[in-house]
DNA sequence: GCTATTCCTACTAAATCGATAGGATTAATA
DNA sequence: TATTAATCCTATCGATTTAGTAGGAATAGC
């Protein structure tokens, strides 16, 4: 078996072209070409990724020549949680530990004997704690 | 999209047999039949699990008739950190931030300035000082 | 009106997941 | 020794997800 891969390649091109809008913040809206040949990202396939990200609110946009994204909000306003959400879909690692998202398990009677839900709240417990401590400027301010 | 469901059914159902046999020690073996039809998993698919969990070493197994599986080491000795990597593999969210399967990402010319590579190292610390605290004893202390 | 950009929908190849099928092997016991 | 009950092993399969690709519509600037 290969590597597991939990972070899937949209999340992951997702926060690297964040990073990258972040880091060039001027007047005018970056385009998702200059994105894509910078990280090295499928150009259609952040398209789409940029896309969501504006849906969601994170990202603006203008359409046109000289078109482009920009951020919303301050880099440092901008957390983990809510980037994450978008991109990768609901932090906790099994539906019945969902904060957002709960949902009972049909195999499960009850949660309060559960030793998997026991496990996985504190998981979850845990990575949310690093997500919300962590900004789109943490990121960016990655020195180099 | 559905809840996305980190957590494979067979971590998952691993988990829950591994708490069953926890909690059932006695003498004798425990047949994946028993364990099945208590916890609800489609047999077939149990036996494949415990299979590799005996030949991680966490189970040991005893054939023919009054056979069946039985933990190799005490409760309180079962790490998650081990469970987890033989259930779902390396616990890291990428190849890059993985202890025991590193491997350097192909997009990613230098992981000290790649903002994925920090974010996802402090997730991985912060799951691993989760998985390294518990213990099967933990998961089947819990008491209903 | 030309051009550069985002926006939208649909499709596809490959991988992974959650099983299922069918039997080989082994050990207790009558 | 024959029967039976269990693990062990290999192969297959349908559904879903992932990681894109294709093709063009809509829009804004010049």
């Amino acid at each position: 078996k290969y590597i597991s891969n939990m972070l899937s390649k949209k999340t992951k091109y997702g926060l690297k072209a964040l990073t990258y809008i972040a880091r060039s913040e001027g007047d005018s809206p970056i385009q998702v070409a200059v994105i894509a040949k910078s990280e090295q990202i499928p150009q259609k396939f952040l398209e789409s990724i940029l896309l969501t990200l504006r849906k969601s609110g994170i990202l603006g946009s203008k359409k046109g020549k000289h078109g482009g994204y920009y951020l919303r909000s301050e880099p440092s306003e901008i957390k983990m949680t809510d980037v994450m959400r978008v991109l990768e879909g609901p932090i906790a690692m099994v539906p019945c530990v969902s904060l957002n998202y709960y949902e009972k398990c049909d195999d499960c009677p009850d949660e309060d004997k559960c030793s998997v839900n026991k496990l996985m709240l504190q998981v979850r417990d845990s990575t949310l704690k690093v997500f919300r401590n962590t900004t789109l400027a943490d990121l960016s301010n990655t020195n180099g």
